[in-house]
DNA sequence: TCTAATTGACAATTAGATTGTCATTATCGC
DNA sequence: GCGATAATGACAATCTAATTGTCAATTAGA
């Protein structure tokens, strides 16, 4: 009948999303251990690189951690010189998080080895294959946002 | 030109690959609290039921963490009588790590509970995509373990 | 305006994992 | 069979990443 995808395949996906993950985990690991950037820290900086005018509760959100936990993490990088403060014209309790010169130059750094790697992964892979991948992770990824949120209506805590 | 698969593309994937883990987990956790059985336990409970005659050791050196990472564990299964320790006759220092009665029937609980999630994400996904994506992840974990190994072909530590 | 939510700061705790050490026990080369 | 080497259990200390909880200050909204 028309939904004839077995469990197993569905099974054989998440296998591959843990093993993918974990592996990927290694590897940037030791791609920027020498710049002494943790998992966590990458994460923050990204945000900070991708985003605009963002608020350590504005990270904490969109990663859906909690904001002391971002706090800690900003606050190392503070401390490395790779993220600084600034004013915040909308709040003045809570300054906006921004990229020093040298947090730019390094997470520049970081997203160039990364590209290397990308490059690496992509040999190889046909372009369909990974279209495909891509856009089957994404309704994955929705349909758990589903289910969360189905669970949680309001995503409140308890 | 054979290799056209941009960059940008494999980005989307592995962006794909940790929002699937994350909610992933964050799902997992949810079906599985009641239970008491947190992600460790649960990976070490899914590799002594699927795997036979395994010690402490060989369920670290499969999942590639410290044996002591594993006892801790193991130790903690043990005190909630879901893993019992059974003699090897291969190793008189080395018991054999089984699964209780108990802990048989809470992990085909938690297979059973995991079985309804991935019918539902299986809903409205065609099999060849399904298919293509767990083969292109299959074939990225590949792809990232041979780095791995090139990078420290012995897997030795420094 | 007055109340409710947000924020920063600080503290304690947790899970999961690591490294290091030491005595004991196995394994392997000779 | 013996002796060196590797593997194992037990215990300890440490680490990262995250949590929860509290309190005062501040901001936003009805």
């Amino acid at each position: 009948m028309g939904t004839a995808v077995s469990e197993q395949d569905v099974g054989a996906v998440i296998v591959g999303i843990r093993g993918c993950f974990s592996r990927l985990r290694d590897v940037a690991d030791v791609l920027h251990r020498d710049l002494g950037i943790t998992a966590a820290m990458r994460a923050v900086m990204e945000t900070v690189y991708d985003g605009a005018d963002v608020t350590v509760p504005d990270i904490a959100r969109e990663k859906r951690v909690s904001r002391q936990n971002i706090q800690v993490i900003v606050d190392g990088l503070i401390a490395a010189r790779l993220l600084g403060l600034a004013e915040n014209p909308a709040h003045k309790r809570s300054p906006l998080v921004v990229l020093t010169k040298r947090g730019r130059t390094t997470f520049r750094e970081m997203r160039r080895r990364e590209s290397g790697l990308l490059k690496a992964i992509a040999e190889e892979l046909s372009p369909t294959a990974i279209k495909a991948t891509s856009e089957t992770l994404a309704a994955i990824q929705r349909r758990l946002e589903e289910m969360e949120t189905e669970t949680n209506p309001n995503g409140e805590d308890e």
